[in-house]
DNA sequence: ATAGGGTTAG
């Protein structure tokens, strides 16, 4: 790698400098000055001609003076006055007037070249209406005309006239030109027009059409075209090799590309950059780079071009080292100050985690394009610091540098990484100035910063805003619902989108975790069906998000079984199923499979112990729980995080261990917030520790003071220990802050239809027949000498009645009203907001008990599975 | 006498 053979960029800059100058030209040149100098009149100018001309005495009169007339009609297209040639070619003593096919061509190149289509029709109409005919380089020379002028229509219409045509070059002035304008349909159209016209292509043919289905994305009209081509023996030349090698790659085939490229009996630079680049965008890094070498090694001509060919390559392989080396390399031929390098450059740098190079390249550079400030931009979000990406922004649109679109996605991106609401909107107004907001790149960025900075209505704004909408931006908005915990927006978001787009696996994956968030089994297994019909399972993030909805939505068999199913199990897919067994309290599974999983040599990440410390504290598995914490600290070197501690502190609790846990707390590293403080107060509520709890209570209060739920804790606490003068200053300090209890709210699906149970509310259509049945279920339950816990109905803010909080907590209603309308036998789902309430609890046991039937209940921390009498939580919740 | 193939940032 060394050795370099550095003689070969400064070749390249030979050749891109000017060519060498013509000698006959600079001659010519000098007879200008002569005609610049004399009489305006056109007979002043023609005697100048004349006296020159004259003396060939075999020239008859008349052939003489059409000699001088075209002579001087090229001289007038020489001197770039198209008003006088077309005078001359239009005036009435230009009739049969000898202007031959030769004079014609200079004044429609100089209608061409000042671009002037009105002279070049005029002239047209003459030659038509003349007896020169119309040839294969006359025509070339009007289609080119037209071509130049802008009308591609005009051009068209030539090609009918050309007499005895076999010649594809008028035919390829017009497929580049529709090529060039973007048009690649009409220039395939034109190509199959040539074919009927019987014009034999050439290689320029071939390799803009190559071309324009390479961009068109159309593979089977290009490998036709491959057909044809080797058919006439265009395969030996390079430029169409070298169009081949783009159209493949262009087209995910880089097999058939590099096959292309081995089997080359001559290859220019072009051939190595076309593959090189080709091998980067299509994955095959490595192999691209392997390229690259061998190029070097070969001692081919390299040119700016390759080198930004390769850098993304090293770029997504993090080869730092090659990276550095080509950034020498082309500093020492001089490319040190080519913008496209040090852009692709920068981009390399920071994808090799290597923003100081990146920020030193930056800042040498004498010149930046808006690409240079975009790959800073990118750069330092990369690098996790958002707020020097932001203010590189500002920095660039202080300079005068205006954004474009990939600039101020870019700059999206790290607001809504940092979640920076303010710096997000100061960037929307920016956009709605440079009037970019309509663009749908940008549109689209603009929703999702809204929707990770948790503002889903201006992202909802700027959605209904943009006209002209794509899947991105209804999986953006969908997605975004799903994310903020606005599950029913999302599925109707879904439901409305149907009309417009077919969903696809982005879309699943975002509608699923909405399902599972509203525990909607009907809803999910609706998705999963769809999934089934679109063939997604395949799609990593679908087959997760589908085994999390079942688990979540209470279905445990249903979520390992597709679990089992998946194919390409990723560390997502089985910290998934872990946490699955987690919530539904199979501790034993959930550790089984994490043995499993270490076994498959997968390795666990923080969010994988999460998972596992979470199903041990769930199941009361204290001394795997601390293993497994020992585990992560030891082996895996993973330093614990807030979520890890407060699954510790959790368990530790539950085991009545609380000193042990307040120690653990106060030993820790890291400042402890409000949820590993709670967790110890929950152990205070089951061990009944109220002093310790008073303690604690301060701190969480501290922490977290607008939280009811903790309040309504600490009141259990005080209740359960029949401190009622407690309860009710606790319930004073709370109405004075102004606080309200969150509402209890449950729900359940039926027939496709969700109800929704509030806790206390009367204005059900059934709620006759419910209390009816909960006052029967009461009076059982006494007969059976069960005591009702009282002492759970808590201290709502206002002083609704004790008793009737109670009986008309909403997951009771909930499982009354699916037992009174649904067929006996089927499970029992019920979702509810806040955690069960203890008397609720017993309830639900109770009935399951009564009624045969199993009731799986998911509340805000976890699932209870009540069957015959007791619950899958085993008094761990 | 002049038209072709390869290039970075989301």
């Amino acid at each position: 790698m060394a050795a370099a053979p550095l003689s070969s960029i400064s070749n390249l800059y030979h050749s891109l400098s000017p060519p060498p100058i013509n000698r006959s030209k600079l001659k010519s040149r000098t007879h200008h000055p002569r005609i610049l100098f004399s009489p305006k009149s056109r007979l002043g100018v023609l005697h100048a001609e004349v006296s020159e001309t004259i003396g060939n005495a075999s020239v008859s009169i008349s052939e003489n003076r059409s000699f001088d007339l075209n002579a001087q009609i090229r001289r007038f297209c020489q001197l770039g006055n198209l008003k006088e040639a077309m005078e001359m070619i239009t005036g009435s003593d230009s009739k049969h007037s000898g202007i031959d096919s030769e004079t014609y061509c200079s004044v429609l190149e100089l209608c061409a070249k000042l671009g002037s289509l009105d002279d070049g029709r005029r002239a047209h109409l003459v030659i038509s209406s003349s007896n020169v005919p119309i040839d294969s380089v006359l025509g070339s020379k009007l289609v080119f005309m037209y071509v130049k002028c802008g009308d591609l229509r005009g051009g068209r219409g030539v090609l009918d006239e050309i007499a005895f045509n076999a010649n594809p070059f008028p035919w390829n002035l017009l497929l580049n030109e529709h090529a060039k304008a973007g048009d690649f349909k009409g220039s395939i159209f034109l190509f199959k027009e040539m074919h009927g016209s019987c014009i034999a292509p050439d290689s320029h043919t071939f390799s803009c059409i190559l071309k324009c289905f390479a961009v068109s994305g159309r593979v089977r009209g290009g490998e036709v075209v491959h057909g044809h081509l080797m058919k006439l023996g265009f395969e030996a030349s390079i430029t169409v090799g070298n169009a081949l090698i783009a159209f493949y790659c262009k087209n995910n085939r880089i097999e058939s590309a590099i096959s292309l490229f081995d089997e080359m009996p001559q290859r220019d630079v072009i051939s190595w950059n076309s593959i090189i680049s080709g091998c980067a965008s299509n994955g095959f890094s490595t192999k691209g780079v392997e390229l690259f070498t061998s190029m070097w090694f070969e001692g081919v001509d390299m040119d700016l071009a390759t080198l930004v060919s390769v850098l993304p390559a090293c770029a997504e392989l993090g080869y730092l080292l090659i990276g550095r080396v080509i950034h020498g390399y082309s500093t020492k031929a001089g490319l040190a100050n080519e913008l496209s390098l040090s852009n692709s450059l920068i981009d390399m740098y920071s994808k090799c985690s290597n923003l100081g190079s990146a920020v030193q390249l930056f800042e040498k550079m004498d010149q930046r394009s808006v690409v240079s400030w975009t790959a800073m931009i990118t750069a330092y979000t990369r690098d996790g610091q958002y707020d020097e990406a932001i203010s590189l922004f500002e920095e660039m649109e202080s300079r005068g540098v205006k954004p474009d679109q990939f600039a101020v996605t870019s700059v999206l991106h790290a607001c809504s990484c940092k979640g920076s609401l303010n710096h997000g909107k100061f960037v929307h107004d920016s956009i709605v100035k440079s009037g970019m907001k309509k663009n749908l790149f940008v549109a689209n960025a603009l929703m999702d910063m809204y929707a990770k900075c948790g503002d889903m209505e201006n992202a909802r704004s700027v959605f209904d805003q943009t006209v002209k909408k794509d899947l991105i931006s209804w999986n953006t908005l969908i997605g975004g619902y799903s994310k903020n915990n606005l599950p029913n927006e999302a599925l109707h978001l879904f439901g409305e989108m149907q009309s417009h787009f077919r969903p696809n696996s982005v879309t699943m994956a975002c509608i699923l975790p909405a399902c599972a968030s509203l525990s909607s089994l009907e809803r999910g297994r609706e998705i999963h069906g769809y999934i089934l019909r679109t063939n997604c399972f395949g799609d990593s993030y679908v087959a997760n998000a589908l085994v999390d909805m079942y688990a979540k939505c209470g279905a445990l068999l249903l979520a390992r079984m597709h679990f089992n199913r998946m194919f390409g199990k990723n560390l997502i897919s089985w910290t998934m199923m872990i946490a699955g067994y987690g919530m539904h309290g199979h501790g034993q599974d959930a550790i089984a499979l994490f043995k499993e999983m270490r076994c498959k040599g997968i390795v666990p990440d923080d969010v994988s112990f999460i998972a596992i410390l979470y199903a041990c504290s769930h199941s009361g598995l204290i001394d795997e729980g601390w293993r497994f914490f020992n585990i992560m600290r030891n082996e895996y070197k993973i330093e614990p995080k807030l979520e890890h501690y407060a699954c510790m502190v959790d368990l530790l609790s539950r085991a009545g261990r609380l000193n042990k846990a307040y120690k653990f707390i106060e030993a820790m590293p890291i400042e402890p917030d409000s949820t590993i403080w709670g967790a110890l107060l929950c152990g205070c509520r089951i061990h009944r520790d109220v002093k310790l709890a008073e303690t604690v209570a301060e701190k969480v209060f501290e922490l977290e003071p607008q939280n009811t739920g903790y309040y309504v804790l600490l009141a259990n606490i005080y209740a359960e220990a029949e401190k009622w003068e407690a309860v009710k200053k606790l319930r004073e300090k709370v109405s004075r802050r102004g606080l309200k209890k969150n509402p209890g709210c449950s729900w359940i699906e039926m027939k496709g239809k969700v109800h929704i149970f509030v806790s206390g509310d009367k204005s059900h259509s059934q709620s006759k027949k419910i209390m009816d049945f909960l006052e029967e279920v009461t009076r059982r339950m006494k007969d059976e000498a069960y005591v009702p816990k009282t002492r759970y109905a808590l201290i709502n803010g206002d002083d609704s009645a004790k008793e009737e909080a109670l009986c008309g907590h909403s997951e009771r209603l909930a499982i009354a009203f699916v037992i009174l309308n649904s067929p006996t036998g089927k499970p029992i789902r019920v979702a509810k907001n806040l955690r069960v309430c203890g008397d609720c609890h017993e309830v639900a046991k109770f009935i399951s008990k009564m009624v045969g039937r199993e009731i799986i209940l998911r509340d805000s921390n976890r699932f209870h599975h009540f069957k015959e009498g007791r619950c899958s939580c085993r008094g761990q919740w």
